[in-house]
DNA sequence: TTTAGCATTTAGAACGTTCTAAACGTTATG
DNA sequence: CATAACGTTTAGAACGTTCTAAATGCTAAA
């Protein structure tokens, strides 16, 4: 790959794998992603190493999660023993898929604990006008909370209702290499 | 406080910092906040100690962590030396800061990353037929990513003009006790 | 059946983070 | 001025996370 534009996209991969970080990606995966992204080819483990200079059972173990998330795929690359990963191109749908799932999984996490905290409120037994009020107070205040929950819940399904994807665009025009590769 | 309300609590201290601890607070912010959020009264740095069974040192970082973000604030009790803090009692409040800051960091962070990016590209010299055609798909990808990045800010303006608010409404009904305690 | 070329798993090293306890600084009070 | 009652800072301990290098496992080809 040309010198400076390889410098140019380690630019790129440092300052990305800062901010997915923040997203529950970890350095790795934000920059194997990247990568991905860019490349024209589908890439293997040995050429992923190369690029980042990180050891292959780092690569393994995250390209893997990568797969997980369905952020990458693999791809068969004819006459290649070798395991080859291709991008998905579209990156506003990966990011929205992200979104996504960050906020069903904040749903889920709310929703058991307020079950938890309404499964035990009950059983508490105030003694006096002091614990009275603090066990009403307390109530009141996780009501608002899931008040709250239900909003934003709401919200959410509003959201997944294809909102956000007519919003950002989807259907990226970039295409892939694949194709010629897999005949080759 | 009576015992059986505190085991309540604390099942809520405990899921919701790993909860919160998602989204960039630790632990620690998360609780503070939780028992001064469901506390009638302001409490002070050894109270905090008491309740959460952690040292002193911790509290005074992670308290004025949290003052900085706006979320708690130093109450003056009268005939007392020690710092007392009450939490922002409207809960909707303190998350729609929170979102709005975290999506004003990450456009300022990408902002940043892509005029980084731009000013290197265009020293970036192929050299023949495959280098041009690297360098016309980084770009090409690159381009991408600032037309999905203007969207989300769009989309993140539109918010912050006050539909967030209005959707999840604002202004808490829950009264704090302070004003009884400040002249105590 | 053996070997070569892979991917994966694992044990341990390196790292950053965040806690605690103790030292410290500051202010009010006797 | 000395002391007590605070909040803050700091040095180091404990912890979880994530990297690497080596061992292991698997599969295809010879």
């Amino acid at each position: 790959m040309n010198e400076k534009l390889e410098k140019t996209q380690d630019i790129f991969l440092e300052k990305i794998s800062h901010i997915c970080s923040e997203f529950g990606l970890n350095n790795i995966m934000a920059q194997l992603y990247a990568i991905l992204y860019f490349s024209n080819n589908p890439l293997s483990l040995d050429d992923m190493c190369e690029r980042l200079k990180i050891s292959k059972g780092s690569v393994s173990v995250n390209i893997r999660m990568l797969e997980r998330y369905g952020v990458v795929r693999r791809v068969w690359v004819k006459g290649s023993r070798r395991d080859y990963y291709a991008g998905e191109k579209d990156i506003s749908k990966v990011i929205i898929d992200r979104l996504k799932s960050m906020a069903q999984r904040r749903i889920s996490e709310i929703d058991n604990m307020l079950k938890a905290v309404y499964d035990e409120i009950d059983s508490v037994d105030p003694q006096n006008g002091e614990e009275k009020e603090d066990a009403r107070a307390f109530k009141e205040r996780v009501d608002a909370l899931k008040n709250l929950h239900h909003k934003a819940q709401t919200l959410v399904k509003l959201f997944n209702s294809g909102l956000l994807n007519n919003f950002l665009g989807t259907g990226s025009k970039i295409k892939q290499k694949e194709e010629v590769l897999l005949s080759e």
